[in-house]
DNA sequence: TTTTTAGTACGAATTATTTCGTACAACATT
DNA sequence: AATGTTGTACGAAATAATTCGTACTAAAAA
């Protein structure tokens, strides 16, 4: 398991893109990013060229039109972006960042009852863990 | 209320410590700062004149060594910085957000408790909502 | 008053990121 | 075969962020 940089914004913009939709060209994925804001082509296919630099993502070249697709995981990346976005804001404290989230944050019912329900399990494993 | 940009990631790490212990000259910031990271005098003096353009820091010159002070609040800057965070990596979610970060961080019983206070508060407010 | 010390101002190099134009290659169409 | 269309490669400009050296200034010390 190797260590790669974060993506930068631009970068996470390009893959979640790929993450929601998989494998695709750069048409494909041009055409969705251009729905959220003017963005040129070649700018996306360069994005994609450094990220497979980077190794951010893996190509298929087998055809005459590549394929791109994330080499790193949504929930992987997102943790680690998480955790540096912690510590440059909240001095590492997550729990500082929940409460004003969910302060802040008009979370709906059931939200706030999914939210509960996790609490509840990581609970049940604090006791267990307490007990042994 | 102006419209101000958000601080870069170098420039929270000096408006923390401003926010920690209040107006300071450059050089009981840089003093600070050096705990954490190598880091030269001039590089935090210019990061505090940028962030006085800005108008992210106010400073009193009335005597020879300048004093500078945040003229951003903790609260609205975190808050804002949050909403950016969950926009370009939540997709405006931040109800993922919170899910992720419970789940992720072993967040203490305590903690946990302190959590589960503030949902019900939330849910009391929002049942009032309601019946409104 | 001369010299040293402690500060600010400012330019500019460096590095990272983002964007896109232009050139070239492969395939399709006429 | 010639031309047009649709791709990729690549250089490089534009922008943003970070860092620090050097010059200057005012106060303090000698």
């Amino acid at each position: 398991m190797e260590n790669l940089p974060n993506p930068t914004e631009a970068e996470l913009e390009i893959l979640q893109t790929l993450w929601q939709i998989g494998p695709c060209s750069v048409k494909q994925a041009h055409g969705l990013l251009q729905e959220k804001r003017e963005v040129g082509y070649t700018t996306i296919l360069k994005q994609l060229q450094i990220m497979l630099e980077k190794k951010l993502v893996q190509r298929d070249e087998s055809a005459r039109i590549h394929l791109y697709q994330a080499a790193i995981s949504e929930q992987n990346t997102k943790e680690k972006l998480v955790q540096k976005f912690v510590i440059n804001t909240f001095q590492g404290s997550s729990h500082q960042l929940v409460m004003q989230v969910l302060g802040n944050a008009a979370a709906s019912a059931s939200e706030l009852e999914e939210i509960k329900k996790l609490i509840s399990q990581l609970e049940d494993q604090d006791s267990n863990n307490q007990i042994i």
